[in-house]
DNA sequence: ATTTTTATTTGGAATTATTCCATTTATTAT
DNA sequence: ATAATAAATGGAATAATTCCAAATAAAAAT
């Protein structure tokens, strides 16, 4: 039992791994746990931080490796603000992302398939989206008790 | 009349600059001339390499720092997608981006105010959304005539 | 079980994008 | 004009990401 994976994510990239032809590695586990173990927004490196404390030797090369196969097994996503590091997070379910201008916290906003469908119309004829990034910037007013997450 | 600026955008760029207290340079005139006239979506190092043929001598330094300020000025947007560098456009009217997977074209998606407030209203109560950023990723199917800018 | 093949990790160097800083130059105010 | 202030310059510094060749680990073949 080397991973803090729970069974069910193990299985899942297990899976989703097995299905591209990649390898499960002690490496991808650990960066998927740590990932899914807080559910924030870390950059790369600060989650090579983190997956330090399970594998001391990991290196910054094998984590952006192993965030790469992560969101193309699909297990994680990755989030771009102007000029700023890439962020991955655990949210798998379709979401849109709000960064607090004043706290500096980036929020999950849940994109229900209404939404969806409605962002998908968005698109002239010719257009065929795989792939939606919708990003909010602005400030939150406190006393919501929303799905946040810093 | 040194600048490729037409003269209503020389108007409209002192006009912006003028409300906040910032000087009319050649250098910001002529970074804004170059995006204007080809209404793609260049990298500052690729606007620098274009505002070089015009002002020889100008830094790259300086390319970012006129840039900063017509994104200011809301004279000029920046978009990110995934991992790239910052890209820069003149559209200045509300829009969302589609890259196509294949071609590497970025193409400029108007937004109405329909569809502005259909995102809006995808913030739950206590979100103020200042900005919205929208990228599609996918594939565009030829033969249609609509507004694409690579 | 061993060996072979192939994928992945590693660490360090290389690259790229962006920012910083001290000096010079240009613009505005006096 | 002159003084005061903002902006430009170029080069160095930083930060994020990618590359690469060698070492290691996992899968396939024997």
């Amino acid at each position: 039992m080397n991973s803090l994976l729970p069974k069910t994510e193990r299985l899942r990239l297990g899976q989703a791994l097995k299905i591209r032809n990649l390898r499960p590695t002690r490496q991808r586990a650990c960066v998927y746990g740590v990932i899914l173990q807080k559910p924030d927004h870390p950059t790369a490196d600060e989650i090579h931080h983190r997956v330090r404390k399970k594998l001391p030797t990991i290196s910054l090369a094998t984590v952006y490796n192993c965030l790469d196969t992560l969101v193309e097994c699909e297990l994680v996503k990755q989030v771009n603000f102007d000029r700023a590091p890439t962020l991955f997070c655990p949210n798998r379910n379709p979401h849109a992302h709000f960064r607090c201008k004043n706290t500096g916290e980036v929020h999950d906003i849940e994109l229900d398939s209404r939404k969806l469908s409605s962002l998908k119309r968005m698109l002239p004829d010719g257009f065929d989206a795989e792939a939606i990034d919708l990003a909010f910037t602005g400030t939150t007013t406190p006393n919501n008790k929303n799905i946040t997450q810093s």
